[in-house]
DNA sequence: CGAATTTGACCTGCGC
DNA sequence: GCGCAGGTCAAATTCG
């Protein structure tokens, strides 16, 4: 039994408040370094990567609305969110057009391209249409908009990993070129409509990738322990209703541009090692501090920084993690 | 018995 | 237009 995390642990600050410090940027487009430690700051960094989630949510609209700052933060937002685009990490960026920068101005390109989707979904999401409404008419000359994706990676035996929400397969695809199968999944909620893809890389067996589409438009039904982290997280991803309200060790995904690649090791807790791979190509390479951060280097072909992130109680960091053989189902 | 999962079929988008 | 691959549906099956 993990408890020693001596590499990874603290929480403290999980318990209560925090936010990310942007420490400095060596670069315009990269993002510097950024400290977890206080209330308010996360709101204004997650403008910094364009997220400003005020709708729905009055927990804390006026707050994520007062310092949201769209404009230029969203274009970064959107392009990163398309770049996530999860499907097929190989394609860079699949529509980006469409969103960026288009409709920026109030809705952040959650909003944009959910305000689209909804629609869009309500007919397709029970799908697709009983076959005498056959979404193809819809679909006629307009493409397809797909939601935010946020992808991620994870390093894990588990291949559905713990998130506080509550999901429902409803397919399960074999994936080209990957002897594994690439599952489906939706929110149980009815009225929520994200959608999430869990496969396991080709490449590395171990590295389970998740991918996210749609935003919550409900709190998480809680977690199997530990609910603090999902409140935190929920206060980390305003309006909690982001893809990503996972595990603590999903942190890094607040970058909303990255894909992280977090490692957990059930034998050894005070491992938790987080690879965080840009969807841009940047790298990040991550190691465990005994500060209870976890500092992320990024390395770029121009620049690198640190990202310092926050680590979460070290028993919690294994403990959203469902063992194998306890899966729900 | 209701809910969740499995799985083959069908639909859609895209490249050739 | 055709074929391929991804995504979704929904009936059947399994599970609690």
């Amino acid at each position: 039994m993990p408890t020693g995390a001596s590499t990874v642990r603290a929480g403290t600050e999980f318990g209560s408040e925090s936010s990310w410090t942007h420490l400095g940027a060596d670069s315009d487009d990269v993002d510097g370094v950024y400290l977890f430690s206080a209330g308010d700051r996360e709101s204004s960094i997650l403008s910094e990567f364009g997220w400003n989630f005020h709708q729905e949510y009055d927990d804390q609209p006026s707050r994520a609305a007062a310092e949201a700052e769209p404009d230029e933060r969203l274009g970064s937002l959107e392009r990163s969110v398309d770049l996530a685009e999860g499907a097929d990490f190989r394609s860079p960026e699949p529509e980006t057009a469409a969103p960026i920068g288009s409709s920026t101005s109030n809705n952040p390109s959650v909003s944009s391209s959910s305000s689209e989707d909804p629609p869009e979904k309500s007919t397709g999401s029970g799908g697709k249409p009983p076959p005498e409404i056959p979404n193809k008419v819809k679909k006629k000359g307009q493409k397809r908009m797909r939601q935010p994706r946020f992808a991620f990676m994870t390093k894990s035996e588990v291949d559905h990993l713990e998130d506080g929400y509550r999901w429902r397969k409803y397919g399960q695809k074999a994936v080209k070129n990957s002897p594994f199968p690439r599952s489906y999944y939706r929110c149980t909620n009815s009225k929520c409509t994200v959608k999430k893809r869990v496969e396991r890389s080709s490449d590395d067996p171990t590295i389970v990738i998740t991918t996210y589409e749609g935003q919550h438009c409900h709190h998480t039904v809680g977690f199997p322990r530990g609910g603090i982290i999902a409140h935190h997280e929920a206060a980390a991803f305003p309006g909690g209703h982001l893809p990503p309200p996972i595990s603590k060790f999903y942190y890094p995904t607040i970058h909303s541009t990255l894909l992280t690649t977090t490692e957990t090791n059930n034998n050894n807790p005070d491992h938790l090692l987080t690879n965080i791979t840009a969807l841009s190509n940047q790298v990040f390479t991550g190691e465990a501090g005994d500060s209870g951060r976890v500092v992320v280097k990024e390395s770029t072909s121009t620049t690198t920084s640190d990202l310092v992130l926050p680590v979460p109680d070290d028993q919690g960091l294994l403990g959203d993690i469902v063992p194998p053989g306890m899966r729900s189902r």
